[in-house]
RNA sequence: GCGCCCAUAGCUCAACUGGAUAGAGCACCCGCCUUCUAAGCGGGCGGUUGCAGGUUCGAGUCCUGCUGGGCGCGCCA
């Protein structure tokens, strides 16, 4: 096999490292190929934790014309074998391999059992042919409401789920098929196999082909199968052009990194299906690896020791999912610590930000005691004169604050809500200073019982913090803390 | 063999799509708690942005070629 050849090298290297000893980061990485392959490989949808979830957190909350997220899971239900036999009453195909060699997962085992809890022995012992799509449709069924759910518990609703099965029977392959037949862009043709590796059951075939390679593709890519059905990627043109009828004509794709040859044919059938109205830009996401107290959490799909999203989300809640997913690029691995993320301390990103927020908020209740008299409203304070705040490092939150509309507005062009979470980092550092100066000169104290105005002044921009870090907070979907205490 | 993505401080990562002296945190060293939350802050150390060319007034960012890593490569989803 040409791809195990090619991958042999890179885990003699690693096995290497480890040998010699190396360091923190050599063995880090050497454990992680462990869990991150198999995750990968395992390719079953919420079976570790991925990043495509956090990627979906952050478009939802950034661009109002791409709310609408898309997610499908042909792998839901897409081996109804895998169930196993007609279920017993209690737990089908329990730690046993159904003829075709697959696990029976455990999400399957549920299935398994919901059905008997439902059907009780009625389909024992009849012919598959009888229970086969009847269990088919109660896998995608379930497995969808299992999908919802895990997505709502970090905040997550998609107001569209596409069922790639109900595009093909409502015809809309064919519909596409015909536009790009009138187009002139479908022809039947014969690949040339790939260079370099020529697979074993290789031979000439002529096939429906799209002509990807007059959009930027290096080839022509095959719309149907030589059983008559469709390919993958003619139903996902279909389903590009049915997103882009619905009135998106900027379209975004979440993908994990292993879909990457997909990217330029895509694009290609975008532009072409739209008449070049449509664009469509890819974000490629990398696994998330889980760490706890530094070491690498290691998932077996044997040994059932898969770490979800769901017990990540239960572990340390919405917010902290929310915010460490998008404190770097998709296109980066994160390493998700739930150990340090749930410390009070400056390596936890979403302690320090949510730690400003609720000093600033401290500030301003106190502020309300110190002048019962004055009206400290955001209304008010927005009027406030702001000539007393002239500190460098007041100024210097001041400008921080002040690219906040900018910055927000370049993170949704670019499609990079990380920027967001690295923003709000500098705020609240910003803010932690100016405090801090307050402990050596008491001059610089938010609070001047004897000075109102000047009070007033630093009133305004406290609230300013506090409304700032509240509305990335907000874009990212994470609800700021008025107080931490013990 | 071909294609796509990536390479930035010892480590983990930024850098507002080509702008000024490339920034944070961790680690290490030195300081700061009678006073709004020290769960924090200040300072120091640390870089030929993998290598070599090119375009430009200007390149971490764009182009070419290398090196090293990830992913993929016709009826699989």
């Amino acid at each position: 096999m040409a791809g195990r050849t090619r991958r042999h090298p890179a885990g003699r290297h690693r096995l290497r490292r480890l040998d010699h000893g190396a360091g923190p980061a050599g063995q880090r990485r050497v454990r992680l190929g462990q869990p991150d392959r198999a995750a990968a490989r395992g390719a079953r949808p919420r079976r570790g934790v991925r990043r495509c979830p956090r990627h979906a957190a952050g478009e939802g909350g950034l661009h109002g014309h791409a709310r609408v997220l898309h997610q499908r899971r042909r792998r839901a239900g897409g081996n109804p074998r895998a169930l196993g036999p007609p279920p017993l009453p209690r737990g089908a195909g329990r730690g046993r391999h159904d003829p075709g060699g697959h696990y029976p997962g455990e999400y399957l085992k549920e299935v398994g059992q919901a059905i008997a809890d439902s059907d009780g022995d009625r389909w024992v012992g009849r012919p598959e042919a009888e229970w086969l799509e009847v269990f088919r449709a109660r896998a995608v069924e379930l497995m969808v409401l299992d999908i919802k759910r895990d997505l709502l518990g970090m905040g997550i609703r998609f107001d569209t789920f596409s069922s790639e099965r109900a595009l093909v029977e409502a015809g809309a392959v064919q519909r596409v098929l015909e536009t790009l037949q009138a187009r002139g862009l479908v022809y039947t043709g014969i690949l040339e196999p790939p260079k370099g590796k020529t697979p074993e059951d290789w031979e000439p075939r002529p096939q429906l082909l799209f002509k990807a390679s007059e959009f930027g593709d290096d080839v022509d890519r095959p719309l149907q199968k030589s059983d008559g059905s469709w390919t993958y990627f003619a139903n996902d043109i279909a389903y590009h052009h049915d997103k882009f009828l619905r009135g998106s004509p900027e379209l975004i794709d979440v993908l994990g990194a292993d879909h990457g040859g997909y990217v330029k044919r895509m694009k290609a059938a975008v532009t072409a299906i739209t008449g070049g109205e449509g664009s469509l830009d890819v974000k490629m996401c990398q696994l998330v690896s889980l760490f706890d107290g530094g070491k690498p959490v290691r998932m077996s799909k044997r040994a059932g020791t898969f770490v979800t999203l769901r017990d990540v989300v239960e572990a340390v809640g919405p917010d902290v999912v929310r915010f460490i997913m998008l404190t770097r690029r998709n296109d980066q691995t994160l390493e998700f610590d739930y150990q340090k993320v749930r410390e009070h301390s400056r390596d936890n990103p979403v302690f320090y930000v949510q730690y400003a927020h609720a000093r600033a908020t401290s500030v301003l209740r106190h502020a309300a005691e110190a002048l019962p008299d004055r009206d400290l409203s955001d209304a008010a304070l927005s009027a406030v004169p702001l000539g007393s705040l002239g500190d460098p490092d007041e100024l210097g939150l001041v400008k921080v604050l002040a690219g906040w509309p900018r910055l927000v507005e370049s993170a949704a062009d670019a499609h990079e809500p990380h920027r967001v979470a690295f923003y709000l980092g500098e705020v609240a550092a910003a803010f932690h200073g100016l405090w801090n100066k307050g402990k050596d000169d008491a001059r610089l104290r938010f609070i001047l019982p004897d000075d109102a105005e000047t009070t007033l002044a630093r009133m305004a921009l406290v609230r300013a913090t506090a409304t700032v870090i509240a509305s990335g907070l907000a874009v990212m979907g994470v609800q700021p803390v008025e107080e931490l205490r013990e």
